[in-house]
DNA sequence: TAAATTCCCACTAAACTTGTAGGAATGTTA
DNA sequence: TAACATTCCTACAAGTTTAGTGGGAATTTA
């Protein structure tokens, strides 16, 4: 059971584009460089975020990504439920599931926990907090504000 | 981010045989037939149980499995570890893991409250547990003791 | 026009999932 | 002892997912 890259890579990507939000645009190449990911599986990723509005692009030359909003609206959750799907540990658990056992399953229940365990960690962190752990972490050496 | 057929399989097995237990062997085929799985795929994910000593088996005609211990004494997390592996949302958090950057990944931190969420839910129920609401859903008609 | 960049789509190797299949080993029973 | 029932062991395989690679079109700037 186990976060696939495409979704740890994608709340990364989020990370970094608000860490470097200055005003320019940030390309994709920076962020693979800072990230250690490969430019052409990232291009895939935040195409996702990109089709969900979550950043917003400039292309041609010059051109590159930002966060769309204030890194405080983008949860953790939202990322990996955009990019891995939904976050249920079993099918049954999932909007339109046909599962007739359902009503008489003891193990669901169990399921059903630790689903809403889940979520209730992943969608209680913020870009923004992950941002402001960073900041603390390096110092607080930024007197630019 | 699911658990495989293995591991939840490997629940409904041992909540079986628990409910099940009347001091005589349980077959395979009768296991398969009540909870609709193959039963060539049930044999194996059985053998990995057998191998951890959580069922012993009798082999020969009139054969069959029986849960080892009190069902009280089995959590639902010990079942998906032995059958799925670690339940760790990232490989990072498991034992032995090489990861450099640990000491300066913000996202990790969120993985591990993950992690920790995940295993206090699973951790957190046992087979009685599965076998006590089952018995409470049939109604007490059980009059035997 | 040349260069830089996003955008789009096709492909792929490797691993994992979810089984099937066949038969050996072991024990019971007629 | 022979037939039968059952676990045990191992190999195979189709389908899906993961984690990318690669080529080039479209767009914008210098």
């Amino acid at each position: 059971m186990k976060i696939s890259t495409k979704g740890r890579y994608a709340v990364r990507v989020m990370l970094d584009l608000a860490l470097n939000n200055n005003g320019e645009c940030i390309k994709v190449k920076d962020i693979a460089a800072r990230q250690d990911i490969s430019e052409k599986y990232l291009e895939q990723i935040i195409a996702i975020l990109n089709k969900a509005g979550y950043v917003k692009s400039v292309r041609g030359a010059q051109g590159g990504y930002r966060i769309a909003r204030d890194p405080a609206e983008y949860t953790v959750g939202m990322i990996l439920r955009l990019t891995e799907g939904s976050m249920a540990p079993v099918a049954c658990l999932e909007d339109g599931s046909e599962c007739e056992q359902c009503d008489t399953c003891e193990t669901l229940e169990v399921w059903r926990d630790l689903y809403r365990a889940i979520n209730s960690v992943i969608d209680n962190v913020t870009v923004a907090d992950l941002v402001e752990k960073r900041r603390r972490r390096e110092g607080s050496f930024d007197y630019s504000i």
